[in-house]
DNA sequence: AATATACTGTACCAATTGGTACAATTAAAC
DNA sequence: GTTTAATTGTACCAATTGGTACAGTATATT
């Protein structure tokens, strides 16, 4: 690994939390020089096409991990119950609880949506594609499991935006009870 | 009526849909005298307290709309199963049927969010609170309304984020007929 | 018709925006 | 220890930011 990219993954983590604090057009370089301690020619060094390279490297860091994480077991597990234990203890672990917010779901709603439409687009994507299959290994029909699995997503998402205008981390960890205990019995049936 | 007041009326939905699609830190004064055809006199003669004020504005006009044509139908309509059916049309129409992002849930998840805290939670909790007493006084217990009420609520909001990401609006009409089933058969058990 | 008040266009402001240029420094490779 | 490449600080840029000042023009009210 070049020194070059070794440098550039050390930061990328900062201004992720950055991003997500701000979203994109709320972020300014002013922030990210002065919370990643570099210079503005450190950045455009590792950046060269600037702020939108950076959410961009951001965005590209985050769905990794989630392709590993989550996606993955979903899709490899052996044991399909077991991959959605999985899931739901890796989404519980990444949002702090409900006290981090979904940098995706930020740039969603934001004026930036266009320029990064692909990106956002196939993290939901995965993620349902995903879940979808790991339901269906457990016996759901394929009907049935597109649905839960697109509940599942979108009430994570949902539970938190109201966690965070509530200002209230339990919002979401009840949400993430309330949906493990749906899929709990709608595959015991 | 003042002349003052009605005219601030007419640009307040214009406002809200310029805030709606930037967020509030993307959103500039430019753009909002160049959609709204009005100059910064005008601008500044209506709101002198500049974009903040404006912002707010359009959070009261939200709510209000929401506390005349969704909580209060669920608090005061007679039959709350009919109170829960004009919900779901209400929302349907607000969102216009996925088309549409909500402004709360975009101000809740931009680095506004501290600004406006208290009027992004109220609008919630409010929400909360009547289709928790809706579903309550259609015989549910008061656990199990809350639960359903807060996942209604959160799952609107996912639905809307996922709609929006994937730049399908169907997605946020399937949650909602979902939704809208799950109450239907937690009502008549 | 005169007065008062509501409204608006224009010019201006300091501060900040994202971005560039480049010389100086640091560190690795030979 | 010299060469080569990676890294960084500083100074700078034009454009845009939110906001102000205020004179001028409508529009009521009397």
């Amino acid at each position: 690994m070049s020194r070059d990219i070794a440098q550039r993954h050390i930061i990328i983590p900062a201004l992720g939390e950055i991003f997500r604090e701000n979203g994109f057009a709320g972020t300014s370089l002013a922030e990210i020089t002065y919370r990643t301690g570099l210079g503005k020619g450190s950045l455009y060094h590792f950046f060269p096409k600037g702020k939108k390279e950076m959410a961009e490297v951001v965005l590209d860091d985050v769905a990794s991990w989630f392709e590993e994480n989550v996606f993955l077991p979903l899709l490899e597990c052996k044991n399909p119950k077991h991959g959605i234990q999985i899931m739901f203890k890796a989404v519980d672990d990444y949002f702090y609880s409900g006290e981090r917010i979904c940098l995706i779901g930020a740039f969603s709603l934001d004026d930036t949506r266009d320029q990064f439409a692909s990106k956002l687009n196939s993290y939901f994507t995965s993620w349902n594609e995903a879940l979808t299959s790991a339901l269906k290994r457990n016996g759901l029909a394929n009907k049935q499991a597109k649905d839960i699995a697109e509940d599942v997503v979108a009430s994570i998402q949902g539970a938190l935006v109201l966690a965070r205008s509530q200002d209230n981390p339990k919002v979401f960890t009840r949400a993430l009870k309330r949906l493990q205990r749906r899929i709990e019995t709608s595959i015991h049936e």
